[in-house]
DNA sequence: GCCAAGTTGCTGACATGTCAAAAACAAGGT
DNA sequence: ACCTTGTTTTTGACATGTCAGCAACTTGGC
């Protein structure tokens, strides 16, 4: 590591711009959902993979690997969504540890309402602003890219 | 409203392509940094930011705009990273109101000693990935993403 | 010089995320 | 049946980010 091969001008400007890109495009997309629907992204994606789900119930630990967040994370984020009537919880039946998360009725009717503004903002900032070439490079691009840090991630 | 035009199955993929690798990106970035280097990714992003400047020295409102930090995340960080002593604060000369933030010579080692693991990281996840005409067609997709969100923002 | 309006940075309250530890149960060998 | 080991989830302490409001200062018109 004495001897890196540092990046050259253009690789430092892609990775400055998938910086930049991330924090304004998420940055945007939020505020216009939190304008628009006063939900958070963290509660728009538990809501949406809830309804992926028959029943939009799902098992408490297979959700979080969904979502790719901690078990920690998401039972603190449900426990604040229950609070505000957007999800229940109860005791999975055949597993006495585990949870079940169910979108509640109120929630279902809220993703509803937001659905539409949100997939309008994804398309005014990002998907309606590229080219369908574009949208095809960019999908191998980020299947390259999540397919190798799978990798790291399986090895062991 | 009524009616959005909903993502088609391309372009819902491209949606959370992006999505799960940037959260998968991110993550495994920012653990190795914290790993190797004992820096979080704002750590980072603060440091490598201040050594642009001649005297390794920013205004604050200055440094949170280039960071597209708000001044209060950016005085939070800046108190947390000075008990650390990676940085120092004092008085803006010519404005009264101003705050001048600078790399500590500890904030100078650490970097230089964070930046040659960080930037393999970097390679190794992202950069080295790619070919060459996939890194040149995302320059160009981020800076249509980047322009098309700057003129929302400019607009008023 | 003086005032109104804008700018700059900080603070406190609160929302959210991380981490380590614990509680409760499951699974498999003996 | 028992015991060890691993799994699932929750919790509390703490780190970090957001938001609104404040204090201090600058600026420009008068």
């Amino acid at each position: 590591m004495a001897t890196p091969r540092w990046l050259d001008a253009d690789e430092e400007g892609v990775w400055r711009g998938y910086r930049r890109m991330r924090a304004l495009l998420d940055q945007q997309i939020s505020r216009d959902l939190l304008r628009d629907s006063r939900l958070s992204d963290s509660d728009y994606d538990v809501m949406s993979t809830l309804t992926e789900e028959a029943g939009r119930t799902w098992r408490a630990n297979a959700l979080a690997r969904r979502l790719l967040w901690s078990t920690s994370r998401l039972s603190h984020h449900i426990a604040r969504m229950e609070r505000r009537g957007l999800v229940t919880r109860r005791e999975s039946a055949d597993d006495g540890r585990g949870a079940e998360v169910s979108l509640s009725e109120a929630g279902w009717a809220a993703l509803l309402a937001a659905a539409p503004q949100h997939v309008a903002s994804v398309r005014r900032h990002f998907i309606d602003v590229l080219t369908p070439g574009e949208l095809r490079a960019l999908s191998q691009i980020f299947a390259k890219v999540i397919d190798n840090l799978g990798e790291d991630v399986e090895a062991p």
